[in-house]
DNA sequence: GAAGACCTGCTA
DNA sequence: TAGCAGGTCTTC
């Protein structure tokens, strides 16, 4: 579910919320998977006590400070999101995982098809800069020497940190690149206006608070149970079939590299 | 690369 | 009932 633009909404309210320099005085595991490789008692007894410090993120990955020397690393996956509430605890039914804080707030962990996952780790690595803040330069660089397909490129969060499926569509079309090129194809012009394409929809995603398509459960809400704004703003992502918003002509539907593409053939090359 | 695994819930 | 989903990992 969340690329960057919805983790990124959802650091900004936890912050918001005052969830930073709480304690960590109880912690709940309702699906033990959540904390692999370790046991949620293993977990539970490392965390409980902590002090909650800064919140970050890295791609789609929030990063919770703990005082100690590893962090509470969370990844969203598809379906995973935050939820708080206050006083005497009562368990969601999708919540995976909860941690009571001091001051009677609880952090919900609600994750309907239990992909998420919690880890415990000094820090994250195999990750590439993050699509938020990525300059053209470390773009440029990180382009060096690699020759693959552009939608698969860009959802390699070791090339860049932080890009879907659905930004990674919008991206494309932004820079009016198909899709099935080889990034070593591009000249320099196209790795600039490709750069430039990913910055502008990431950064247009943030501020409209994510996307969210459909609206039944397992779909992307930010903590206060809102969808993103940002739904609205898509361009080709889930548009098949209909008109390109340049020429008119229907989108076209693809799979590349498993995944689900939409993409203009007449404007997209 | 491609295919399967991990999972549940919504839509057609 | 079948098919599909915002993600990633493992195994041919």
């Amino acid at each position: 579910m969340p690329e960057l633009p919805e983790v990124e909404t959802i650091r900004r309210q936890l912050c918001a919320a005052g969830v930073e320099g709480r304690s960590i005085e109880k912690v709940h595991i309702e699906w033990p998977r959540t904390v692999e490789p370790l046991t949620p008692a293993a977990f539970r007894k490392q965390v409980q006590g902590c002090r909650l410090g800064k919140i970050d993120r890295h791609g789609k990955w929030l990063i919770f400070r703990l005082d100690g020397k590893e962090n509470l690393l969370v990844h969203l996956r598809m379906t995973g999101g935050f939820y708080l509430t206050k006083g005497a605890l009562k368990k969601g039914p999708h919540d995976r995982a909860v941690l009571q804080l001091s001051g009677g707030l609880n952090l919900h962990f609600r994750d309907p098809r239990k992909f998420g996952r919690w880890r415990l780790a000094a820090s994250l690595d195999g990750l590439g800069p993050d699509a938020l803040t990525v300059t053209r330069k470390q773009f440029f660089q990180c382009l060096e020497g690699q020759n693959k397909v552009l939608k698969a490129l860009l959802l390699d969060q070791s090339f860049v940190a932080g890009v879907g499926n659905i930004y990674a569509d919008e991206a494309l079309f932004e820079a009016r690149l198909d899709p099935r090129r080889k990034s070593g194809s591009l000249s320099d012009t196209e790795k600039l206006a490709l750069y430039k394409a990913v910055t502008k929809v990431i950064k247009a995603g943030v501020r409209n608070k994510g996307t969210s398509l459909g609206d039944g459960q397992g779909n992307y809400t930010d903590l206060n149970g809102d969808a993103g704004g940002h739904r609205e703003k898509v361009k080709v992502y889930g548009r098949s079939g209909q008109p390109c918003t340049v020429c008119g002509q229907p989108l076209h539907k693809t799979q590349i590299t498993q995944r689900t593409t939409v993409f203009c053939v007449h404007c997209q090359n």
